[in-house]
RNA sequence: GGUACCAUAGCUCAGUUGGUAGAGCAACGGACUGAAAAUCCGUGUGUCCCUGGUUCAAUUCCAGGUGGUACCA
């Protein structure tokens, strides 16, 4: 039995296809707890198949949290995810000495362990008069405008980034200060424990995994699900490898062929940035993606210790 | 069997009037504070098919070989 009266979240990490789904599962169980999903996209109900979301057997082992939360047509951002996490982390230390979270989506992870700094809602009318300049003028008058505005930021940022520019812009522009003045580089304190464990394939079966979980996804109906989106394409969250790849082929710009292998390709060069970026989390534990006894065992000796 | 053309990076191909080579894609590395499965940045990884000849020097020119493609038999 667990004596520590700190409560701890267990983080799942690991690239698409590392196994981060049947590790969970099998702590969860052990633990007796519920699994978070620390996913971006699993969180849309519309985007099942696209996503790999548990099955339903999987979905039935224990609770999960925050998979099919949000409609596509719902805003959502990692700020809100922070939010979230917290106010139901509560509830559920309530009720468990630990939590697994899982998932991929390595800027969400990053908001529930260090949070991200109180800035104003987004004025989506400025965002949008931003990216119409953008298209219409190129990068440079909004660079050349954020240097006047926030020329601290325009140190900092990555001046080719047009996503970033238009951000920070947004921000001095909506709030009348600059965008450095809302960063407060100290990471916040959290009343629970956290354990990183990040899980490890070697990168030759991992993409032959992914290759493999593409085939299922196709196979249970991919493209009808892409199909059922098509209209709203246009939306944030079906930016999105599996549903943009096929929007290409629905409008007849490559062939269906031509959209698996993108998907592939698409999905193995993801998997690197996930890798990267889990890199940088110094802490993090890692094993390989088959040796769940190996990770119980070592969170039993942490929480004794 | 004969003739022509081709052989250069993982793939498709440039190029070197003879001084050991570069694009796209792939691959690999990295950044990341409210779009993050997004967005952006960086890196050339090579027996220039093989053997011989000419030359100070051959991936480049010449001869032969091997493999491929097309056409003729």
């Amino acid at each position: 039995m667990l004596h520590n009266t700190k409560k701890l979240l267990i983080s799942i990490s690991g690239p698409t296809a590392s196994g981060k789904t049947a590790a969970s599962l099998q702590l969860a169980k052990h633990f007796n707890t519920e699994i978070i999903s620390c996913d971006s996209r699993q969180m849309y109900r519309e985007m099942k198949i696209g996503t790999a979301v548990p099955d339903k057997k999987e979905l039935a082992q224990c609770s999960h949290h925050f998979i099919g939360k949000l409609s596509i047509h719902d805003y959502y951002n990692a700020s809100m995810f922070e939010i979230d996490i917290t106010n139901l982390l509560k509830t559920l230390f309530n009720k468990h000495n630990i939590v697994i979270m899982t998932g991929g989506s390595g800027m969400y992870l990053d908001a529930v362990l260090y949070g991200i700094d109180k800035i104003p809602d987004p004025d989506m009318n400025i965002r949008e008069a931003l990216t119409q300049r953008y298209n219409n003028e190129g990068l440079e008058p909004l660079r050349f405008e954020l240097r006047k505005l926030d020329p601290d930021c325009y140190e900092h940022i990555d001046k080719k980034n047009h996503k970033r520019v238009i951000r920070a812009l947004e921000v001095c522009l909506s709030t009348g200060k600059p965008f450095s003045s809302f960063h407060t580089r100290t990471p916040k304190k959290r009343d629970f424990d956290v354990l990183l464990i990040g899980l490890n394939k070697n990168r030759t079966l991992l993409y032959h995994d992914i290759d493999t979980r593409i085939d299922n996804m196709l196979e249970k109906g991919l493209e009808e699900e892409a199909r059922k989106l098509y209209p709203h394409k246009g939306l944030v969250p079906l930016k999105t490898i599996g549903y943009t790849e096929f929007f290409r082929y629905f409008d007849k710009e490559i062939s269906k062929e031509q959209a698996i292998q993108l998907i592939r390709k698409n999905t193995r060069q993801y998997a690197r940035k996930q890798i990267n970026w889990q890199k940088r989390y110094k802490v993090m534990h890692w094993f390989e993606y088959n040796k769940t006894q190996e990770i119980i065992h070592f969170i039993e000796q942490e929480v004794q210790s």
